[in-house]
Formats: C-alpha cells, sequence, structure tokens
DNA sequence: ACGCCTGTGTTCGCTACCACACATAGGCCG
DNA sequence: CGGCCTATGTGTGGTAGCGAACACAGGCGT
C-alpha cells in the first residue's frame, strides 16, 4: 500500500475532501476494539458504522451446523457497515474483531445524513462497496478451486495490507475458522510456508517474513483482489486540504 | 415469488413509481438474450445496463487456467450492470446468458441520469446491490461446505426462480461450468436427484418436478438467500395504483 | 515449582471429489 | 436410413481435505 502507516487513519475517511471530513470528525468516536468483538450479528439491525484504524474485521458467516467462513475482510482501508447506506440495515453475516486495534464509530443516522447529500461519501462508500463486492466474488472462486496453502497465503497478504507490520497476532485455530478448514490443514500449510523461510510463527504470533515469496505462492486471487482495490480507491495519501482531487 | 409470471416484465422495473418508470420507458430497447452471449468481459468498460425479463445471467469468474465458477445469478428480479452505477464502471468477471429469453437494455449515460437525481431509482438498485452481495456471500460459504447434492439443489432453485416455468434448457456440462465441478460430478448428483423424482432431465433439458423435495435436500443457502432477496425487493406486484403496470 | 490450559504437531482411516478414459444413447442431418 | 455429434453414464485410480484421537510443548497463574 502506498500510504504512511498510521495507527490513527482509515483510508476512506482520508480521502474525503476536508469540507466532509471535517463535518464528520465532530461526530467520530475512537473505540478500543478487542479481539473477538462481536460488532454486529445475523439480522441485527446496524446502529453504527465503523472505520477501522489499526483493527481487522472479518465478515463472518456461521452456518446453522457452526461450521464458518469468513466472507471478506475489513480494516483500515474500509468501512463495517455497509448495509446501513445500501438499505437492507442488516446482513445475514456477523463481524467480528479478527485483530484487535481501534476504529472510530460513527452513528447510523449521522452516517445517514451525509450520505443523502449525495455528495462525495456517497460516491466514495459506493466504490468502496464495489471493492467489497469484488473480494466476496472472489472469495467463493477461491473456495472452490484453490488449496488451503494458496488460501492461507491470500489470507495472510489481505491481513497484513491492512495492518501496519508483518505481525498478525492470530493462532491457527483462529485462522481455520475464517478459512472454514480444519485447523489440522491450516497447521500443515503453515508448518510448509515455515520451512521455506516465508513466515514465523509461535503461539498465537504470525510474522511474514517473506512477502514477496507468499505473493508467488499465492493464488491470483490476492493480486485481482488487490488491483481492484486500488482502481477503485486509490489511496491519495493524505492530501487533506488541497480540494476535491483525487477519488472523490 | 409471488408476481404473477409475465414474459415481459423485470421486478426491478416494475417496482419504480410510475413516473419513473414513463421516464425511463422510451430508452430502454427489447433486446434478445441468446444462449451463451457474452455481455461483458472482465475489464470491460459497460456501456449498457440489462434488465432480464424470461432471461437468466451469470456472472462468472474465470481463472487463469480455464476453471470458472458462477458467482451470483440475475434473472428477471435484477438488472447486470451494477458497475455501472456504482462506480468502477466494471468488474473483474463475465456476464454471459445462461438462459436464452430477452431483456432490456439501457444505455449506461441513461441509468446514470435518473440514478443522479438520487431518488426512488438509486434507493432501489442499491438494495438490490445488497441482496446481490448477499448471494456472492452465501456461494463463498457453499462453495466451502456443501456437497455438489446440496449445490445442484440450490442452483436449480435459484434458476428456475427466475424464470416462469420449472424446465431448465441447460446441459450437464454448462451446469458443471457454473458450480466449478467437473461435469461427472453434476451427472451423478443429478442422477440421483432424478431417481428420486424430484428433476427429470434428458439431453439439455431439465424440469423441476418436486420443487419441495429440492427445497428439502438443499443446504440452508438457497433460502438465506431467496429471504433476503424478499426482504430487500419484497415483490409488490405493480403496487402502483393500477397504473400502466409494468415497464411496458 | 507445579499444574494446567492453550497452541501446535502428527497419525489413521475415510470420503468427496478429481483426472482420464471410454461406453452408450438420443437426435439431427445428409 | 446411416453417420455423426452431442449429451449422458460408468469405471478406475489418485488426492485433498475431513474427523477423531492423541502427544507434546510453552507459558501462565498460584
Amino acid at each position: 500500500m502506498p500510504n504512511a502507516p498510521s495507527p490513527e487513519r482509515n483510508h476512506l475517511l482520508d480521502a474525503l475532501p476536508s469540507e466532509v471530513r471535517q463535518r464528520l470528525f465532530p461526530k467520530l468516536e475512537r473505540v478500543p476494539f478487542p479481539l473477538g468483538k462481536v460488532l454486529y450479528e445475523p439480522g441485527d439491525a446496524m446502529r453504527y458504522a465503523y472505520f477501522p484504524t489499526d483493527s481487522i474485521v472479518s465478515l463472518l458467516y456461521v452456518l446453522e451446523d457452526g461450521a464458518s467462513a469468513e466472507i471478506s475482510v475489513v480494516g483500515n482501508e474500509g468501512i463495517v457497515g455497509v448495509a446501513l447506506f445500501m438499505g437492507g440495515a442488516s446482513t445475514p453475516s456477523r463481524a467480528v474483531v479478527q485483530s484487535a486495534g481501534w476504529a472510530y464509530r460513527l452513528a447510523g443516522p449521522v452516517l445517514m445524513e451525509e450520505f443523502n447529500r449525495h455528495g462525495d461519501l456517497l460516491l466514495l462508500l459506493l466504490r468502496y462497496t464495489q471493492a467489497l463486492l469484488t473480494q466476496m466474488a472472489q472469495t467463493a472462486v477461491c473456495n472452490r478451486h484453490h488449496s488451503i496453502d494458496q488460501q492461507l497465503c491470500r489470507w495472510l497478504l489481505l491481513s497484513i495490507d491492512r495492518l501496519d507490520g508483518p505481525v498478525l497476532q492470530m493462532t491457527q485455530e483462529l485462522i481455520a475458522n475464517m478459512l472454514g478448514v480444519r485447523r489440522e490443514g491450516v497447521t500443515e500449510a503453515a508448518g510448509k510456508l515455515q520451512k521455506q523461510g516465508l513466515i514465523e510463527y509461535s503461539r498465537g504470533h504470525i510474522t511474514v517474513l517473506d512477502r514477496p515469496g507468499l505473493e508467488e505462492r499465492c493464488c491470483e486471487c490476492y493480486a485481482v483482489v488487490k488491483h481492484e482495490y486500488d482502481r477503485l480507491l486509490h489511496y491519495v495519501p493524505s492530501q487533506r486540504s488541497s480540494r476535491a482531487s483525487g477519488p472523490a
């Protein structure tokens, strides 16, 4: 990501013209996101939208029998709660904090008020939602055709893209839940990657040592998603105060 | 679907207030959708949006190695080309006619003109897009966890929901492409269903004989998607006070 | 220091699905 | 009517991932 890492920033908010940002800023609350926190359950009417800064949120679908799969992942590039402005107010999936950190919280009605001005925020959020669509689509294809090894690479890359450093606090068990596979499968895949010196892990901490190496071992799905995010939301880092140039 | 079957109707268009519909109607072109027609390729800038009436369109993702998987399916309940108004103009997937028929075509700029009025069309299309999101998410989960048998049931149900009758013109080979599995797998699954009297098929024609039976054998994914479509786009058949109903 | 819980490594048999190969059968067209 | 193409049926072996069981090891609390 060509953006300067900063634990207090969210790219969507950053991409707004300063006029809009200044209108929203007083309404934003900075809230902690502890690991495992559930932001909403299937069918819950959303009351807030969340803009993660240094945290990661998984949109997770849990089947009747308890099996689960990650539908998409949201970090400092996005917003949790698109159903608010898409008009549905809820979704059949669950949003859960996958990597602890912080986020900005915005009350639903406040978001809608700005959204209903039909200005830059609307355009930005719709483009973001299209990127989210792409991520979901690619997840579906990846689930169908690619090995656990490849999916693990994709997952690691998507995750560290949304963090400041190459370190994840994450057990293999949790990764297995996200990928919708067995923990043992993740152990095996992760073992291979470690043996090859691409990553290093121990008891809930994973460090990516060789990012290009991961990309090589990965299926095309990661690159497709990344390109689409870049295309739709090309991060112009903090061009604040210079008005509506850029993606708006 | 509580809507009267009609080969000339599209539910999205029907759901618009007559004022909007009358504005759009002169701009709509009725176009044929022959089986296999490609509406757009990955990365193509979309020039038209399409509202299928009695046809079905698959959003298909084709991997580098040629393997494919259906991401979602659009029939008379929806629109092909959401990227037009979402702001991306293109997607990484391909849209291909899966069941021959007809559709209404609307030039992109005309759609955008109405969309930019920020009225009923915008609200409707966003809600539809959220339903599409749900379908994609569910496809991802289904691909991860459910058997070919179950997925075939889901696929058949989603397809006949979008047609007037219980008959599909569709070979097992094509279904395999949609589901992203081998043709032989579909043969076996379809054979089971036929033995149980749920469907009947021969050389490219499939007839659903026992819809409730299919729903029973199906995974939960179908019901989740259907409920979400109903919730978001509850088809109030031409509620607009007996005006000129339908887009025609 | 001890025990305990959590996270990871490893094994076994099993099933669903795959890859490939080939057999049959319906229907269209000459 | 005969040939051919397309659609479907079947079989054989291989593999990825599953389910369950269990062994080990690091770190934490008391």
